[in-house]
DNA sequence: CAAGCCAAGTTCTCTAGACAGGTAAAGTGC
DNA sequence: GCACTTTACCTGTCTAGAGAACTTGGCTTG
């Protein structure tokens, strides 16, 4: 039963990966650990350098390997944040069932914002039909990235209708105590409610070096749009996750 | 400006990975439009087959195009299905701003539950901390898969405590109307709370054959863990879902 | 002792071929 | 016209080797 595909495997690329993969599984080299090179696996299986770098391909794009070129193929760590999609979270009753990847989890390290531009710009099809604004009408943008040890693990882009923010601190780079929705709401705006949609897939290369993502590392693109009390969307926020780095969580009643 | 990484791409392999993938972003192939073959592309640019066939890894690795073995090498497409989080969905009035990706998708297919196999177990170490019982504990399992159009797109595994469950309809292969949670709450335990955790990384063998991945596509895993309305835990859904076929969606209040 | 250089080791790129195995269309026989 | 076979084409696997590009640690030099 079962069939197998974890059995045997009888290429021998598929056969050298899976023994580097269980190898691996079984703690054997533990994340940082250098495996052995490709003249090792070379000699030891007795196959040609094509043969042992599908063989590391393979794992590379699971990844669950890393290579570094000039050092080696290193096992790779999984240590994600929690993001959590609705803050409130003051429900100490649910707390029962314990959290599914905490032991991954390490939430003492900080995020910390890198480079923040905002600028004026004309709406874009996709931003302008979210926005419920003309193509071309004037939006602000506020681009940004995080880090996480140095590394950038998300980058963001929010778009505000133009009339909506002008003159706000909106438009700082630094939007103070609250972020930007508290400035929304000083100026008569306030956040309501969200909806985040989300997608899933292998990132560009302009996505990759961004965030600096080995191969084998997806993104995850979350477009979360806000809207007033009145249905008003007042921000488009397009992020960009780096999906090794993050666990998302949402929480909602029956 | 933006430095490039889009412009040249010195490497031949990435020159002419480059050179298809912007054909296809222009529209020159249409989804299910097949690629010049390797020996095309090898006399086109004068370059090794194994040079050729890097090339084209890279667009497989992202995801774009997909090789049939003995047929040729497909542009892939992308009509994922809409997955809300948070049903109750009766706020019309937030129609106005409209969905993101909302060309994208098609509702109009319908999902299909494919081989529901239920089964009692001994709760593993992760379920057991989830649902709150000792490792070892009995739990009932419920394992099904979904089909969309003849093609898997989830699999899912839901867990129970023995003890709530036994002997009532949640067991039976068709739960009724209404699903598990509808017989759930017949039982007396209603599920008034959901927590989703999600996370996303490539495919593991096991997972890739079983939703018959092409390579280039991740999974994503959401958790979804129910609660009564006095916290205790009910069920813990484990999903599988082939990213290329899913857009999430939630909906919150501020 | 510090800075810079150098060499060994490593992955990455690319070549030129050979055979295996799957697909799909053309052709053949009934 | 239908079913079957053949055949051309295509991607997958694998070999053997060479040079480029990069990292690391040891060595030399000031």
């Amino acid at each position: 039963m079962g069939s197998g595909h974890g059995a045997a495997g009888k290429l021998k690329y598929q056969r050298i990966a899976e023994e580097l993969r269980s190898a691996i599984e079984a703690g054997e080299y533990e994340p940082g650990d250098r495996l052995p090179g490709e003249n090792d696996l070379m000699t030891l299986h007795g196959v040609a350098r094509m043969t042992v770098r599908q063989a590391l391909s393979v794992l590379r794009s699971e990844g669950i390997v890393e290579a570094r070129k000039g050092a080696g193929v290193f096992v790779r760590a999984f240590r994600p944040l929690r993001r959590r999609g609705i803050q409130r979270l003051a429900s100490e009753r649910w707390a029962a069932g314990r959290s599914v990847w905490s032991a991954d989890v390490d939430d003492r390290r900080e995020l910390v914002v890198d480079g923040v531009q905002v600028t004026q710009e004309e709406a874009h099809e996709r931003i302008a039909t979210v926005l419920g604004v003309e193509p071309g009408a004037p939006v602000w943008a506020r681009r940004r990235r995080y880090l996480l040890d140095g590394k950038p693990v998300m980058s963001a882009a929010s778009h505000f209708p133009a009339g909506l923010v002008a003159g706000t601190a909106v438009l700082l780079p630094d939007p103070g105590p609250g972020g930007v929705y508290a400035r929304l709401a000083e100026a008569g705006h306030a956040p309501a409610h969200f909806r985040e949609e989300l997608r899933t897939r292998m990132p560009s290369a302009g996505e990759a070096d961004e965030l600096r993502l080995p191969s084998g590392t997806p993104v995850i693109l979350i477009t979360r749009t806000a809207f007033t009390a009145d249905g008003t969307v007042v921000e488009v926020n397009d992020m960009v996750l780096d999906a090794a780095s993050y666990i998302l969580e949402y929480e909602f009643d029956a």
